[in-house]
DNA sequence: CATCACGGTATCCTTTTTGACACTATGGGC
DNA sequence: GCCCATAGTGTCAAAAAGGATACCGTGATG
């Protein structure tokens, strides 16, 4: 998302946007909602998403874990093991996810999309 | 949102960023969120979101109509009028709006949003 | 010894988005 | 005649987001 506003910071002061600000980033989401099944590593994550690089999932997960929507657990362990998971509060996100995938399976059924 | 996904794009596929990309936009989850009220003129759009530029807000519509989420009639008249509502597609999005607004109220309390 | 996997970083570059600002047409009001 | 309002458009530039690519340390594997 272009971006939505920045951190929480009430322009139109409505809870709308400062939650948008949250998930917005081409990622976020998508991983919010692989993250709904339960706990995974970095690299299933960037296996479970296509197109995603390393940079970006890094960047994606970092953000979601300063907003407090995901965990993040470090194992001193070789090869390093790092475990992602929602946090309560992204827990909480469950139902607008849930949302918005009923919205687009039953309003964007692939590619005839255009009738208003 | 930086951006999500290019127009209806399959990449990982789901629903939920195909519909990420139509409400993707700074502006565009607000706009939809006042027009869940009814039908709206431009400037009255415009003195309803401050901080949006005339550039932005016809811009954002304009997408918002391209995806057919709403519906944009002209009068010919002078001064010029053009009302500006939801389009049935548009309307259905008002759970997903809900739900989000939901989350932002009861997720964050203003500033104290720290807690995991 | 060379290679692989893991979970990143760092750097650079391009694209996309957003914002600032100026300008337009027309009719009414003063 | 001048200014106001409406609903834009056009151009430019800045800022932000995203992508490509290379590199790191370690231990196990072959």
């Amino acid at each position: 998302m272009p971006r939505a506003v920045k951190k929480a910071q009430t322009s139109t002061g409505c809870s709308v946007e400062r939650a948008l600000s949250l998930i917005d980033g081409k990622w976020k989401i998508v991983i919010l909602y692989k993250l709904l099944r339960g706990t995974l590593r970095f690299n299933e994550l960037r296996r479970l998403i296509p197109g995603v690089t390393q940079r970006m999932l890094t960047h994606q997960l970092r953000e979601l874990e300063a907003d407090g929507l995901i965990v993040r657990v470090v194992y001193a362990q070789v090869p390093p093991r790092v475990e992602y998971s929602l946090s309560t509060r992204g827990q909480s996100l469950e139902p607008v996810l849930l949302a918005l995938k009923h919205w687009g399976d039953t309003n964007l059924s692939s590619r005839e999309a255009e009738a208003a």
